[in-house]
RNA sequence: GCCCUCGUGGUGAAAUUGGUAGACACAAAGGACUUAAAAUCCUUGCCGCUUGCGGAGUGCCAGUUCGAGUCUGGCCGAGGGCACCA
């Protein structure tokens, strides 16, 4: 048999796609547009195996599509400003330029190698300057909608990156990028108005109906919407303060207030700023929240103010005013009233300093002597204790009863509150797109004139200085505009903006006046599918979508708010892991196998316990190079392979056993092809029957309804199908149409999965217009049906009929069949049950 | 703590509207071919008894139904998200 070399076909069909420009799309109003997007890379110099798996199911739908007809958008660029490329250069010393174009040199031709059906003619990358021009013409479009506005606050500053975080990039009070605890620093930054459009935004949600319900419930947390009301409390005290606004989503449950409890940044802390023991209370509060010993423990921890606050719908009551640590001054008022009995947080707090606990709502299977004793109780039922509110139904209804009272003596005011903050978009670094803003000797900030966009970044920098870099660069920095003096914004943008709007460029990347060309957008967007990983459920994807809503505010000429009609999270790609005995993590590349048992390589002596199967990463050691695979088994095997274990959105597992039999399989593809060719040349006058043709039929049918519904998995179990069916059957005589035509068919449909094997085929056969085949329903009838036989509903035996069989001849046959029948003899039927040509059940 | 998702062989997984559980693979074992090995092909989910057949079986316990992996309720377990959000 000869051996299929994948090496020479696969760099054939490659250079044939390159030369002929497959892929290249133009606007074509006659056929129905698909845009098919997956999220694009970070050059960091190496594919890894989450892209192959994230680009080759992108591939799958894109060349899919583009056989069903569809004028297919599918480009790739690269998210290419960010720190590594700093990092890297300070090490390296060469500049971040040259890090990253080299970078995206060795990642494209690595892409290339994956066989896959990009229009590279659209190829961008965030760091040029044709790119980034735009963005800092959006910034300055956004400033003068005043949705973008510079704010001194306290920042969550990462001390290892020496930078700012938006909220979205803490996690656990680290760093996303660094790991480094994050520190709380007050800086002057710029801000987009994100939580302007809370309310739009999260509406928006309900209109993604090819989103996964998982990403959204995440935005929709995060988004964070809260109905209730705000309260004025009186307070009193020998400090000028009159009264502090509360926000509250339990209004109900005023009467059980005992304590009203402050930010340290809430205004009243001016009056404390020279008190000592009050600095040091504010001291110990900023480390809460940012250790991880402070967020297990949770510990409520106050500071006593001089003043009372009077309970507005029972001015006899008064209570005292803590600063209160739990208290953020970044959410309603940076102010709450507490209720110890109904909050299980105010309920700490009380215990601790020993405030009253009153019982204001009891459960409805408990009398009005109902106490609250070990914890707070915050489910529903009736109000007591609380004067005129006693006896409504907790919670809707007492809500809403008690803000309709509040309002009516002028107290409160129902309100909605959002958890979504502002999002800051101000780096200290050099890599970024440059904020086109200057200012002049006063401090104010002025935009760019658009005339002088871009804002390029100066090239060879120091980058060893400490801090930001462009803060030294005094001949970039200090400039003049029409004579005046000027010094730059140093600051540079977070690089999530620069992915919020790429898709837009990818439509449009050669216009050279604006971002994008009204017709390209108004014929390719929205994107109509989406994919990536689901680590960017809500960083990456919010930020598109509140720039989509950003640059349609008050712009008749763009009205897209979504940009992304469908999405799709595929899972991680994971191995193995090993460990040596000395418990060090060991790269699956250093270990062999003797007997069933691994072994260190380079030390045989050394056995390899094998730990869980993760996620790739390098820290563990369990990561597999891409390059290396498609070297070795070739790019069709490494797709195939990719596809074939898991469903796209669940974790695939990795191993050696897998890729070779993919491998195996390929060449076994081959051996049939080379099979049929030769059938195909003996030309038999007649078909032996019609087997075949319904074969490739119902084939058809499975692998297109799985393409459509992204069960990739069961497409290569359908390739599997076939192959066992046409290996056995291929060589009864059939006629050389018969032959052709449905192995064609076969071909064309696997070229999303193999495509470079499926090209050479089908070039064989000489055919080189390719259409999505379709399949004939009448055709998937069956002139053979297998009927299930169960008794009281359990099976028994299986009957060989026509289909159409009527329940009364099924019956006649099961009466005589020798096996079915001794479960009726002497047994009365009480009924049966026949679902036509499936299944009958006798009930005896 | 709150929210979401998911529990099917040794493993990854299939299973239209409730209607043959385990398709398709990986691993392991046995067998065929071979002087031998590799490669290839075939068989095997579990428990019984010799083949053949019978039984149990989709995390656990109930329920609905002629019939439940699928629907309902409760419990247990795993994964993910959020975390002082008032």
């Amino acid at each position: 048999m000869e051996r299929y070399n994948f090496k020479s076909i696969e760099e054939k069909w490659q250079k044939f796609w390159d030369k002929e420009k497959t892929f290249a799309t133009k606007i074509d109003k006659n056929k129905k547009k698909f845009y098919c997007l997956e999220m694009f890379p970070y050059p960091s110099g190496k594919i890894h195996m989450g892209h192959v798996r994230n680009y080759t199911i992108g591939d799958v739908l894109a060349r899919y599509k583009s056989l069903k007809g569809f004028n297919v958008l599918h480009p790739m660029g690269w998210d290419s400003f960010g720190m590594p490329a700093e990092n890297a250069a300070k090490q390296n010393n060469l500049d971040p330029k040259t890090w990253t174009e080299t970078n995206i040199s060795n990642m494209k031709s690595q892409l290339k190698k994956l066989g896959l059906s990009i229009d590279w003619d659209r190829e961008i990358s965030t760091c040029s300057d044709d790119y980034y021009k735009h963005q800092q013409n959006f910034f300055l479009e956004l400033l003068e909608k005043k949705l973008v506005y510079r704010k001194e606050n306290y920042v969550n500053w990462d001390p290892v990156d020496e930078t700012v975080l938006a909220n979205e990039q803490v996690i656990n009070g680290k760093g996303w990028r660094s790991g480094a605890l994050v520190e709380r620093k007050k800086l002057s930054q710029w801000f987009f108005s994100i939580s302007k459009f809370s309310q739009k935004l999260l509406d928006g949600l309900d209109k993604l109906g090819n989103w996964p319900n998982k990403v959204k419930t995440m935005q929709k947390n995060w988004i964070g919407k809260s109905f209730g009301c705000e309260i004025d409390f009186k307070v009193e005290g020998n400090l000028p303060v009159k009264k502090i606004k509360c926000f509250t989503t339990r209004p109900d449950t005023l009467f059980g207030f005992s304590f009203l409890a402050l930010s340290v940044d809430h205004a009243v802390s001016e009056f404390y700023k020279d008190n000592k023991e009050f600095n040091k209370f504010k001291k110990q509060c900023s480390k809460t929240g940012t250790t991880e010993e402070a967020i297990a423990v949770g510990e409520k921890i106050g500071f006593k103010t001089d003043l009372l606050a009077i309970n507005p719908l029972d001015p006899k009551s008064k209570v005292p005013v803590y600063f209160a640590n739990f208290v953020l001054m970044d959410y309603g008022f940076g102010a709450v009233f507490g209720c110890p009995a109904h909050d299980q947080r105010d309920f700490d707090f009380a215990k601790k300093y020993k405030l009253k606990i009153k019982t204001v709502v009891r459960p409805k299977n408990e009398n009005d002597n109902f106490e609250v004793d070990k914890e707070a109780y915050a489910g529903p039922g009736i109000l007591v204790n609380s004067d005129f509110l006693n006896g409504l139904e907790a919670p809707d209804q007492s809500i809403l009863e008690t803000i309709k009272i509040l309002e009516q003596k002028k107290i409160g005011q129902k309100k909605i509150n959002f958890r979504l903050k502002d999002w800051g978009i101000s780096r200290q670094r050099y890599w970024g797109c440059p904020i086109p803003i200057v200012y002049d000797d006063k401090g104010e900030a002025h935009p760019v004139p658009k005339s002088m966009l871009p804002v390029k970044l100066p090239e060879n920098v120091n980058l060893k200085v400490k801090g930001n870099p462009l803060d030294s660069q005094l001949d970039w920095k200090e400039i003049k505009i029409n004579g005046k003096k000027f010094t730059r914004e140093t600051d540079t943008l977070d690089t999530f903006v620069c992915s919020s709007w790429y898709y837009l460029r990818f439509c449009s990347p050669k216009e050279s006046s604006y971002g994008f060309k009204k017709e390209d957008i108004d014929y390719w967007m929205p994107v109509d599918q989406y994919i990536g990983g689901i680590e960017h459920a809500i960083l990456h994807l919010l930020y598109s979508r509140f720039f989509m809503q950003a640059l349609s505010h008050n712009n008749s000429e763009f009205s897209l708010k979504e940009p992304f009609d469908g999405l799709f999270t595929q899972g991680m790609v994971c191995h193995e892991t090993y460990k040596d005995p000395d418990g060090n993590w060991v790269s699956p590349e250093d270990i062999e196998s003797i007997d069933g048992k691994k072994y260190l390589k380079q030390d045989k002596s050394k056995p390899i316990t094998v730990g869980s199967s993760e996620s790739m990463s390098k820290s563990k050691k369990n990561t597999i190079d891409p390059e290396n695979i498609i070297a070795n088994y070739g790019a069709d095997s490494a797709r195939l392979f990719i596809l074939s274990d898991s469903p796209p959105e669940k974790d695939v597992q990795w191993s050696e056993e897998g890729i070779a039999s993919s491998y195996k399989f390929i060449q076994k593809l081959w051996n049939l092809n080379l099979k049929i060719l030769s059938e195909i040349k003996k030309d038999h006058e007649k078909d032996l029957d019609n087997e075949f043709e319904k074969r490739t039929n119902s084939f058809l049918k499975d692998i297109t309804n799985n393409l459509e519904e992204f069960s990739y998995n069961k497409i290569i179990a359908n390739l599997h199908e076939i192959y066992s069916f046409l290996i056995k059957q291929i060589e009864k005589p059939y006629k050389k149409l018969t032959l052709t035509e449905n192995y064609k068919k076969i071909l064309i449909s696997i070229t999303p999965i193999i495509p470079h094997f499926a090209y050479e085929c089908l070039s064989q056969l000489n055919i080189k217009k390719l259409d999505w085949p379709t399949y004939d329903e009448k055709l998937l009838i069956k002139d053979k049906i297998n009927i299930v036989i169960q008794i009281n509903g359990k099976k028994r035996g299986l009957i060989e009929s026509k289909p159409g069989i009527s329940e009364d001849n099924l019956f006649e046959i099961i009466t005589k069949d020798e096996k079915l029948n001794k479960y009726l003899i002497d047994k009365k039927i009480n009924k049966r049950i026949y679902i036509k040509d499936k299944l009958l059940n006798i009930i005896i």
